[in-house]
DNA sequence: TGCAATTAAATTGTAAACGATTTAAAGTTA
DNA sequence: TAACTTTAAATCGTTTACAATTTAATTGCA
């Protein structure tokens, strides 16, 4: 590559990242709507489907999100009656999320989201795993500071 | 992949790209701290380097940010002494944007920042041109509705 | 035990990000 | 030419996102 290219927008490889991010998480909209729910709102409640309950740094460290991020949208989703957040008996420092029952219920409304999602990207359920699993190293060899 | 495995956070190619996106966004943040700007700035500024001046619109559609978002970069980086704003004499509804020499200077000052970033991925030049290259097709192909 | 250091979550301030609406200019057409 | 439509940017409201700080609980240790 030329060096005069290097500022180039497009062969940015984080632009390419950010960009794609922000569009697809756009055409998750329409699903989300109908559950009345951000994509915010649905990444908290993959993990809460998956253990529940779970204490609120976890669930952030998971999320790549820290706590000024997830306290409004934790409390958000409490007003919705989508969770309860609770202090731990034996660490009055932490705070337990649960799901409610209408938390849980979502879930079978959801089920369908990940198909129909693939369905859009136009890639083959390959590419979409090779895709994702090129992002996951690239994501474990970031330096962490 | 078994069916209960769809909504799992760690098969969810959006989740992946999502997450890279802000990571590799925050390990821009020491290079851009220097130049006293954020990433939304820089990618303006990509933008310009290649295009000075450039209509308001055609300005964001290359940047896939919409005129609520580039309304306000665009005046804060005016107020920086980044750049010029000023009403098209042909139709006056348009806005184009111009660089000033304080705008144009900064690119010497940038010129680094993507070989040092590339660094930071840990990917090869080739890794990182074909993830991206990837990107791009998938960006692509999205439904733009 | 008592106090410093650490840890956890909340808070604060700033900057995106975007849908929806508004305002104003330009184009279209009856 | 007057009314309607379209287009462009700005504005408004809501939600993220994160660095930095604060508050409160716990832990370590002198």
């Amino acid at each position: 590559m030329n060096n005069k290219d290097y500022l180039k927008l497009d062969n940015q490889l984080c632009f390419a990242v950010y960009t794609c991010s922000k569009e697809i998480i756009r055409l998750y909209r329409p699903f989300l709507d109908k559950l009345g729910i951000t994509y915010t709102h649905y990444i908290t409640l993959l993990v809460l489907w998956e253990t529940d309950p779970i204490p609120f740094k976890k669930l952030c460290n998971h999320l790549y999100l820290d706590s000024g991020t997830m306290t409004p949208v934790l409390k958000s989703m409490e007003k919705k009656g989508l969770l309860t957040r609770s202090r731990m008996e034996n660490d009055e420092r932490q705070i337990s999320i649960s799901l409610t029952q209408l938390g849980r219920e979502l879930k079978e409304q959801a089920a369908t989201i990940p198909l129909q999602m693939l369905c859009r990207t136009q890639l083959s359920p390959e590419e979409a795993n090779t895709l994702r699993d090129t992002l996951h190293r690239l994501l474990k060899q970031l330096p962490q500071a």
